[in-house]
DNA sequence: TTTAATTAAGACAAAATGGTCTGATTTAAG
DNA sequence: CTTAAATCAGACCATTTTGTCTTAATTAAA
């Protein structure tokens, strides 16, 4: 699998998040643990890292929860993951050396930075925004892992 | 990281067998081992499991170690990856979702197929011949993980 | 036939990842 | 002010991955 867990948690999080009613203010943690299927300690831990990076706001007490912390059209999916998996997820080099370096390549370096690159383009052009828009309009799943 | 250490550690090791010259026989796991920085036993371990499925062949005993199976131009880097990964690590869903299924695709499912096609096609061209081939004639780099 | 060099096997340990639990803190509303 | 509902904090546990160690089996060559 591309993605850890903990990824896969935040970005389908932040999906539900997305397709929400916009009238909707703050979600309790507990309702996207449970229709998403996350345990929902862990879950609570990796929304928090959302929130120390600016992606989602939080509020405690009573009627509190989470929040999309700017429209959809703002929060992109590649940045999201970044957070998550670390900022130089996408940099890497295919065959696991220490950096992916033109001036030192691997055998696979050339066809790789290609497809590298590819990846870095379309998850940089994907914001929440259409991705929660083709959730809603084409009813493309969101439960069950 | 895309792959696992295992995976990593098992096509560094056969890219080592691949640039040897063509009248070396066996190779002795110490050698790759020390050679590579990997550690000795779990590539042991690791090479057992590409000895099982075919790619490599071992021989014990005074003047043993391991040596390829078939011809570089016959081992296929795409076929190595999914025998340590497991058959479809490269049919997987993006968003972790238990099967990438046309019939019930996840929002990101038309952009990931096409990317998942060209790392796929690219994987399947390459073989031990190419890669190897570069090694040598490039000087491109295989040691430092 | 002995010895040295090698892979094979499997128990074990360490580290990373994934997950659980309890209690503290905050907040809205009765 | 009290209570209920929520996040926050951190210790803890479980599983998977990675790595270590010891011993056995095998083989070529002295
Ligand atoms: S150096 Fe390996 S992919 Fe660039
Ligand atoms: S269903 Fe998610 S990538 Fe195909």
């Amino acid at each position: 699998m591309i993605f850890s867990k903990r990824c896969l948690h935040a970005l389908r999080a932040v999906l539900y998040l997305g397709v929400q009613p916009p009238e909707r203010e703050f979600v309790p943690i507990r309702e996207i643990s449970q229709k998403l299927d996350i345990p929902f300690h862990f879950l609570t831990k990796i929304l928090k890292e959302l929130a120390d990076q600016g992606f989602i706001i939080s509020s405690r007490g009573a009627a509190g929860g989470i929040q999309l912390a700017k429209p959809t059209s703002e929060l992109n999916v590649k940045e999201i993951i970044e957070s998550i998996e670390g900022e130089d997820y996408f940099s890497g080099c295919i065959l696991g050396f220490s950096k992916c370096d033109n001036d030192n390549p691997c055998a696979l370096h050339d066809r790789w930075v290609a497809i590298k690159a590819e990846i870095q383009m379309m998850l940089g052009e994907e914001h929440l925004e259409s991705l929660a828009d083709r959730i809603k309009t084409q009813g493309l799943r969101l439960l069950e892992i």
